[in-house]
DNA sequence: CATTTATGTCAACAATACTGACGTATTTTG
DNA sequence: CAAAATACGTCAGTATTGTTGACATAAATG
């Protein structure tokens, strides 16, 4: 606490130790569920569907292709195979029946659930030892990483 | 400057925003060397190899492979494309003469410092809006991340 | 001399992305 | 109301990055 303010701040080495560090945290960060998903032949294209889904339930096509910024062609296939494997069911839309919503099913909300469990464990212990304030800052710095239009869905997911 | 403590630290809301601050971060962090990587028919395993052969010229196959924790043969296409394009080249070694020990060439030298250049500036910028003890958080964090044999990785990178 | 180590290579396969083209239902607009 | 735009789906082809398994070679080591 009451640490003196870094002398040399911005160095080649400190970018590079931020670089190396986003390289192993975030393999760290997704060994677990990877494990996981394996098991029923999903990957972490399926987790990502599945975690904006389950956090915006009735999340339109639409919207999750903005959020993941792949193709439709990509998240389509995607999206069947979480449906042929009954985790997410489509709901026509009432306003717009052109619109797709999305829902987890009780066993997509199962399988979020453990996979969340893996993967928060992680996160919780990174976190509960690194402390409140380190994880203000490990959250400023990444949103300073972000590109302005990503700043904004985060932004807007908290409300 | 002088942050009360988070009344209620570590909610699902907490671990939910780490999350996705991750995700979309790690998307910032990448999404400049890529669009510089695609115009050389590369990409971000190619631009790894580079990071880490830049970083400690000299470094044989094996110690590439025990930092990428891939398998040869993923590394094995990714070096010889490398070297088709004249990035790197290898050295047989004195003492050992089975092991390849890995080089920059010049223009490896310019590919890779004009990646650190697009990369740097995100980072850097990251950095300098967040602030040096934002920095420390970051770090802590990511290490926290970190798989135990990823985290000594790390660790003795940096001397 | 037998074994282990460091590396390379061939072949087959899988996950995740891409582009381009086309189709359909529905809604909005001129 | 007819035309255009929107939301979504799908077919086909391709690229990147990873995997396993099998086999080969040269060099170091016990």
């Amino acid at each position: 606490m009451g640490k003196m303010p870094n002398p040399r701040f911005l160095r080649d080495e400190d970018l590079t130790q931020g670089i190396e560090a986003l390289f192993f945290g975030y393999r760290g960060f997704t060994a677990g569920p990877d494990l996981l998903l394996a098991d029923r032949g999903l990957g972490r294209a399926h987790h990502r569907a599945l975690h904006f889904i389950a956090r915006e339930p009735g999340l339109t096509v639409g919207k999750v292709l903005d959020i993941l910024d792949i193709t439709k062609q990509s998240l389509s296939r995607v999206l069947r195979e979480l449906m042929d494997q009954n985790l997410v069911e489509q709901r026509q839309g009432e306003q717009d029946r052109r619109q797709r919503h999305l829902w987890l099913t009780v066993e997509g909300e199962a399988l979020i659930a453990s996979l969340r469990m893996v993967q928060d464990a992680v996160v919780r212990k990174a976190f509960a030892n690194a402390g409140a304030e380190a994880v203000e800052g490990f959250l400023s710095v990444l949103e300073g990483l972000m590109s302005p239009e990503d700043l904004a869905k985060f932004s807007t997911m908290r409300k």
